[in-house]
DNA sequence: TGTACATCAGTGAACGCGCGTTCACTGATGTAC
DNA sequence: TGTACATCAGTGAACGCGCGTTCACTGATGTAC
């Protein structure tokens, strides 16, 4: 709904009806192929099932969508943006605390794949076979990422280092690879805290689709509890202010 | 080409040469399909596929597996196998040291998600839709579980406590689900180290998959150095012996 | 050792279904004068 | 305000392809006597 009313803020006041219908329709599109998401899995994503869910004729799709991985291009980006969205959302509300706003985006980064297991299999699932990402959904891929640059760069000051209970012996291939990830997402900032932030960012969405796609087994339960210790841990790791009683 | 001296091997002498052949074949058929799910993908497996690779016709393969499922679990089963003895091989090979071994299990499982990535996405990737694994698969799939149990528990032998650097707080519905994960796959151990290990393992697969998918980026590369980097960290917090130097 | 029979592997045709994409078309909506 | 024209949405048929699974069958291999 929010992304709605955000087409139709944007919209010059000159819009006219038909293309306010079109901004209607395409938004319905990506709503039935995100559950038609769910029932097949992004490699069987049919445009047919998503034209009959819509009551239409499949070539009628063709005027929103240049074809299905135009379609599936579309539904990757946006479902970036809603997990980021939430992370993002949580962060804000969660004070200031670095502990605190790790917890947080981590949680709702874990609740967000709950709600959504079909779009969280597509962004951080198996790479949909025959299908190769447009360079337009590398920028929506990194936020996570950033946010937590974010969430960082306080507490890791680079001229106001703070001590790290563990840390990585970082040798010059490592050094050379922890150089290019900082141009990507994170700043100015040691060597340590950056492999460190790799290393929390890798167990966040590992342990999130560990958990998911039901790696501990099927008859294991959800665990809330387990989750919250694992990110606890490289909150810890990271010295994060405040995470002890987060 | 083991597995196929192993079948072999345990046929009674009596078998007779349609036995064998059968067996054979069977074997053939896998190979195939697993040279399919590189090209298409789990979901998108097809037996007809499967049958044009060895010149049969789909339906000759019944006289083999009951349907697509049932190749697909046989298919599962072996991937969960086989990265097992990869693991189990190489912590063999590392020594005595628990900190050594660690290392070594989780390159070994890094570099067989490598060598079969598509055979990774089927045991580690987002699930099949459509696709209810059977129990056989389960036992097989608590092997890296186990293993990693096997490293941690004379480190952290019940009666004669090693401390850790950092120890999450283990709270009632945490200790419930780590009771759990004990009776699966640890032994008796301290609710601290239970907790460790899943982040341990959470952290293996994770680590294996975001970068295996291509989730720091289609231009990242390989990332060898981080990758360890990322599995001393978790040996440090599991305080296992010699991982220092390893 | 030889023969009659049972077992098994693989064939080929068919059923009924799915898919993405193209194309010429109808009819409605919007625009310019 | 009214009319002629252009734009656009959606239709329906078709192309050429794919799929899993069934079934009656042929012919080869193995077994029992």
């Amino acid at each position: 709904m929010f992304s709605s009313w955000t087409i139709v803020l944007i919209m010059p006041a000159s819009t006219n009806a038909r293309a306010r219908v079109r901004a209607e329709l395409t938004r319905e599109i990506k709503e039935a192929a995100r559950a038609e998401l769910a029932l097949a899995g992004a490699g069987a994503l049919s445009l047919r099932a998503v034209a009959r869910r819509m009551d239409m004729v499949p070539s009628a799709l063709y005027r929103y969508f240049d074809g299905r991985d135009a379609l599936l291009t579309a539904l990757i980006i946006e479902a970036y943006q809603a997990v980021g969205d939430a992370a993002e959302a949580a962060d804000r509300d969660a004070g200031p605390a670095p502990g605190r706003r790790w917890m947080a985006m981590g949680r709702a980064v874990r609740a967000w794949a709950w709600d959504y297991p079909s779009q969280w299999a597509l962004i951080y699932g198996s790479p949909v076979p025959g299908y190769q990402a447009p360079a337009d959904t590398l920028e929506a891929g990194t936020r996570i990422l950033r946010l937590l640059t974010r969430v960082l760069v306080d507490t890791h000051r680079i001229d106001r280092p703070t001590p790290l209970p563990i840390a990585p012996a970082i040798d010059p291939e490592l050094h050379r690879w922890l150089s290019m990830a900082q141009d990507v997402a994170f700043g100015p900032m040691r060597d340590e805290v950056v492999a460190l932030g790799v290393v929390a960012y890798t167990y966040l969405l590992g342990a999130v689709s560990v958990e998911l796609f039901g790696q501990f087994g099927p008859d294991a339960t959800p665990a809330v509890a387990m989750f919250d210790a694992g990110l606890r841990t490289t909150g810890l790791l990271l010295a994060l202010p405040g995470i002890a009683g987060a």
